[in-house]
DNA sequence: TAAGATTGACGCCTCAATCTTG
DNA sequence: CAAGATTGAGGCGTCAATCTTA
């Protein structure tokens, strides 16, 4: 245990916190993915594409946005709409307002699909996340989590806001 | 856990903590594997298993061992080693005591390596993590996520406090 | 020229099938 | 057989290069 002794390293106290929260970086974000995976047959980052278009006004957004507001790089999000689209739940059109721009557009089959599958998220957000902790301990987590995010990315509080208004 | 009857959807207050935590659920291990990528010219997961290799008695682990200790299953972690046994960091040995069982062993460029990388990662887990929390922050977080892992895995607690003793 | 979008190459992870050892 | 480990196929993400539109 004494291998790796800097003079930089974590106290007890400290690594209490980080190894506990490092677990849960790991195995939360794969819980989730497992369960819409298996109760819905999508991917939870394809379910959270589709989530974000549905609360869009007339279900439908600029890639670009689209890609901004969920975090997600350019060409991940070509080709995951391109997979929704086979599935029958997106489709693309280019914006008649500038032509550089394409819309990736929710079919009404891709909503009712999110409607579909939305309760099924929520529950699981609800027992892994939410249940498990005190209203103390939620607020506690909401504001470490900000700043947390103001120190990973100054620029992003703003990002996280506007994905809040889209209902992951 | 199963919830009685639970609403389908989020209360603002508790969109306002997954909102917030999502976004770092999706931020931050990004942030420390580019981070550790660029500095150190090694992956956040690759640096798990040497510096777990490098907590063990005699610097080696039984594969199955080390999976289990980080959370990683057996054909990942095989990959893993094959790589960095190519970088001569690691080599493999069959276990004397019972050869069904393969020892990864750190070697001395390995273990120079480790203790090479492990301050510039400590170093943002700090500047990600730790400094922008208050002390009660802190332990909030440490105790949210141990309430957390038990939802998410009954009998992952244990792997946790094991994972303590490696130094993530 | 710049920004949005797309594509292909490459690497990584998971799953299932297989090999090995006891 | 059972458990540990390895391998190959398939899906996915990133990066860089390219195409398109303004």
């Amino acid at each position: 245990v004494d291998a790796v002794q800097e003079p930089e390293w974590l106290d007890p106290e400290e690594r209490g916190l980080w190894f506990a929260f490092a677990w849960i970086l790991v195995r939360l974000p794969a819980a989730l993915d497992t369960q819409m995976q298996r109760a819905e047959k999508i991917g939870h980052f394809d379910y959270l594409v589709m989530s974000a278009l549905s609360m869009a006004p007339q279900r439908r957004l600029r890639l670009s946005d689209l890609g901004e507001l969920i975090g997600s790089s350019l060409s991940r999000l070509s080709n995951v709409i391109g997979k929704l689209e086979k599935r029958g739940w997106v489709r693309r059109e280019s914006d008649l307002a500038d032509g550089r721009y394409t819309l990736g557009i929710l079919t009404e089959q891709g909503f009712a699909k999110v409607t579909q599958a939305a309760p099924s998220h929520v529950a699981e957000v609800r027992r892994l996340v939410l249940d498990p902790l005190t209203r103390e301990q939620r607020l506690a987590l909401r504001d470490a989590s900000l700043a947390m995010l103001r120190a990973i990315d100054p620029g992003a509080a703003d990002a996280g806001r506007a994905v809040s208004s889209v209902g992951l």
